[in-house]
DNA sequence: CAATAAATGAGATTAAGTCTCATTTTTCTT
DNA sequence: AAGAAAAATGAGACTTAATCTCATTTATTG
């Protein structure tokens, strides 16, 4: 359980290395987000898999991959679902959201950076006396009219 | 337009100095979110302003707050809509959910934190090419037994 | 390969949020 | 301060993302 799955591109592992059935809708879903490496909207999701899944069975299995741990799930500032896989070779980062046209790009801080935060939580954590698991940054923004992103 | 809202309470010189109608609604959506001086979900609102405003009217007004720039809104880890007052008065924070209680808290990171993080923002927009306008840190925990904020 | 268990598809259902439109309230003008 | 014009409200219809139901199909297990 320790591959670069994203490179071996073999959802039909995935699914067995995580102990569940390895189904048609199952794999087609989890090769549309291995190929896509990124995040996505369901929304887009659901239009990209049309004919081949079912509305109903994609939620299903979006529901799947999250209950064993593969799958990320968030909303955009204006409240679209957005899904993304989280596998063992893709490290933590963060959302970048341009307002103009709609990407979202993973973006990785630096580790002094998220040192940094990690001591700040600490000292939230004592604060209010909280045990903190997660946490989760958004930047907001527009990409310029040079932007490599954007199409 | 730099009164202490949240002391003075007075929602009439809120929608007064933003220059919009004042009428019943706006008053009474107003002064339930001056009193509760944090984050609520839109549902407790709902069940909270029952019979006094009508659920669609909630909804415009909401919508009317967030327009003249004086209402936040985001989500919970269970998509969970969420409004907030963000008043003169009141200083950029973040929020911290707890998965046990529900409850939302905000919370103020360190200025030199902050600053740590503009710093790091600074980099990414260079990066990516982007200006980025806002951010938004979400720490998910649970409380601890003794916790202070848990009924 | 048969028996059992699990997953799927299609469409019904739910619920958050928006929209419509007749009525009421607020604001504007004088 | 009153009447005209503009804006906002309430009630419920409507929309849409997401879930649920259940008969059928597909996987798994021995």
């Amino acid at each position: 359980m320790n591959y670069d799955y994203f490179a071996m591109n073999n959802s039909r592992k995935i699914l067995a290395d995580h102990k569940v059935s390895i189904t048609n809708p199952r794999i087609l879903v989890l090769e549309a987000l291995l190929e896509l490496k990124g995040p996505i909207t369901v929304d887009d999701l659901l239009a990209q898999l049309k004919d081949k899944v079912a509305k109903s069975t994609l939620y299903r299995v979006l529901n799947d991959l999250k209950d064993i741990n593969i799958l990320h799930e968030f909303s955009t500032p204006d409240s679209q679902t957005v899904v993304e896989l989280i596998l063992e070779d893709h490290s933590h980062h963060h959302h970048l959201f341009c307002s103009d046209c709609g990407e979202i790009i993973d973006v990785e801080m630096a580790t002094e950076f998220e040192n940094r935060l990690l001591k700040e939580i600490k000292r939230i954590e004592k604060k209010f006396n909280f045990v903190i698991e997660d946490h989760r940054l958004e930047l907001f923004g527009k990409c310029t009219d040079l932007c490599v992103n954007c199409k």
